[in-house]
RNA sequence: UCCACAGUAGCUCAAUGGCAGAGCAACCGGCUGUUAACCGGUAGGUUGCUGGUUCGAGUCCAGCCUGUGGAGCCA
């Protein structure tokens, strides 16, 4: 009996007879010699019948495989330059599990972005869209791992909460026995309570916008990781944030060289630069590169876009802008206080500005990292929850925080969604999960 | 929410206001080295919806729906 083998081990299994289990890929005919592409969720391999090899019986069922058709092949494993991957199947037995229907609906050619939404549930078997989803799990690994092995410790915080962590946002609304609940957009509060009792911690999850953003950086269903660590500077900060990144992507790339270059087709060049230290600029210099920008600017629809009032927040234009100035990622940090979070500690002797940092992906993926270092005083946060007009009731619990043993402590939040669309070069984040949530969009 | 573009066969797309078309997929047949094979044949249509202009609308006009791109919103 032959050895039942996944197709990514094919080349350790060179010269023995073996058995492949998965679907029809995709089927070339010529004559009386068949080639047979079998996909099994690790890889695609070519396997080839020939009429004279095989009984009359396997020949039949194989000229009646559809697209998709689910099979068990066995035949003799061999090294050959003519096939794709370079290792091919010589059939000796094909048992037909399930004959596809006629018609698959994703065929090996072009289809339109609305077309394949509609089909995700199919569309996620193609080699490429697999890929992606193994580089995704391998992304979240490598962020456990380096947690793991850095003295954090996983929490897990709530997905139902009680109120608004942050005012600001729209959230979804479920109905909690009666009474008004929301599906959690952050852990970090609660991470800030956690890392009094732990030490460095991280959460782990899906967070919910309900807000009607349509972009390629936007989903309402999303992934973060949020770590927070006390005794923690902002300047500490970005140290992790840059080993932290830095091991992530040389993780991927190590583990999915060849995926990423022939079935996502990412030029990985530029990835293999990313490594500490990354550059740093200041909000300041950030929004002064960028008025020399957009001074230069002769292309009238591109300057407009590079249009910056004195102390606003970077839209995805800005943030592209700058990216493509560096090779590396890019740490932005001392923004506006006015255009961050409640929560944020301000620069000594420059309350308008506050000590957080985000950092942006380079070729133009913008930001996958934002965090910073969270105000210390219960005076400023009271007065900071008035300026955005809060509520102090719900809060109580976090102000304790400040009251008992308070010191100085920072987090960030990483994307996911971002991070697998930078890392594999993908326009749009739509393709990062297998079955993403977007505005107004439910199905699959 | 705003702006722009699009909607024709299962898919990707053609068609000056004047007979509704091609490639791929499906189906039938051929081919011993194909790589989204190739060759021959068959079948496949409420041109997104509603109304309007016109002798005549896939084409022009209005509204709506859907999709895509961008902006805004967005720790």
């Amino acid at each position: 009996m032959a050895e039942w083998i996944r197709i990514k081990d094919a080349a350790q299994h060179a010269g023995k007879s073996v058995t492949l289990k998965g679907w029809l890929y995709n089927r070339t005919d010529k004559g009386k010699l068949k080639f047979l592409q079998v996909r099994d969720g690790s890889g695609v391999i070519q396997t080839v019948l020939s009429k004279k090899d095989v009984p009359d019986e396997v020949w039949e069922a194989a000229e009646k495989l559809t697209q998709e058709s689910s099979v068990e092949v066995t035949g003799n494993l061999r090294a050959d330059p003519r096939a794709p991957g370079g290792h091919e199947l010589s059939v000796t037995d094909l048992v037909v599990v399930n004959y596809a229907q006629d018609g698959y609906p994703i065929q090996l050619k072009e289809h339109g972005v609305g077309f394949l939404m509609e089909h995700r549930h199919l569309w996620i078997r193609t080699p490429r869209q697999a890929a992606i989803l193994r580089i995704r799990a391998t992304i979240i690994k490598s962020i456990r791992d380096w947690l793991d092995n850095n003295g954090f410790t996983l929490v897990d915080n709530p997905i139902i909460t009680p109120a608004a962590v942050e005012g600001t946002t729209t959230l979804f609304e479920v109905d909690y026995f009666g009474e008004s609940a929301f599906l959690s957009q952050s852990g970090q509060l609660y991470n800030e309570a956690n890392i009094f009792a732990l030490g460095p911690v991280y959460c782990f999850g899906p967070t919910f916008r309900a807000e009607k953003s349509k972009t390629r950086r936007h989903l309402t269903e999303f992934w973060m990781v949020e770590p927070e660590i006390p005794f923690c500077t902002l300047e500490d900060l970005m140290e992790i944030e840059e080993k932290f990144v830095s091991y992530i992507v040389e993780r991927v790339i190590d583990k999915h060289r060849e995926d990423l270059i022939h079935l996502v087709e990412r030029d990985i060049s530029s990835l293999e630069k990313v490594a500490p230290p990354f550059p740093r600029i200041s909000y300041e210099d950030a929004a002064l590169k960028l008025r020399e920008m957009y001074n230069a600017e002769s292309d009238l629809a591109k300057r407009e876009l590079l249009f910056l009032e004195e102390g606003d927040d970077f839209g995805a234009p800005h943030e592209t802008a700058l990216s493509k100035l560096y090779e590396k990622p890019l740490f932005v940090y001392h923004y506006p206080t006015a255009v961050k979070a409640f929560y944020m500690e301000t620069v000594e002797g420059a309350p308008h500005l506050s000590r957080s940092v985000d950092l942006l992906a380079p070729e133009g993926y913008g930001e996958v990292v934002g965090g910073g270092q969270r105000a210390t005083s219960v005076e400023l946060l009271e007065q900071r929850l008035d300026e955005h007009g809060l509520h102090h009731d719900p809060y109580q619990w976090y102000l304790d925080l400040r009251r008992y043993g308070s010191v100085p402590h920072s987090g960030f939040g990483l994307g996911v969604e971002r991070t697998v669309a930078w890392i594999c070069g993908l326009p749009h984040v739509r393709e990062t999960g297998a079955f993403p949530r977007m505005l107004e969009k439910i199905y699959p």
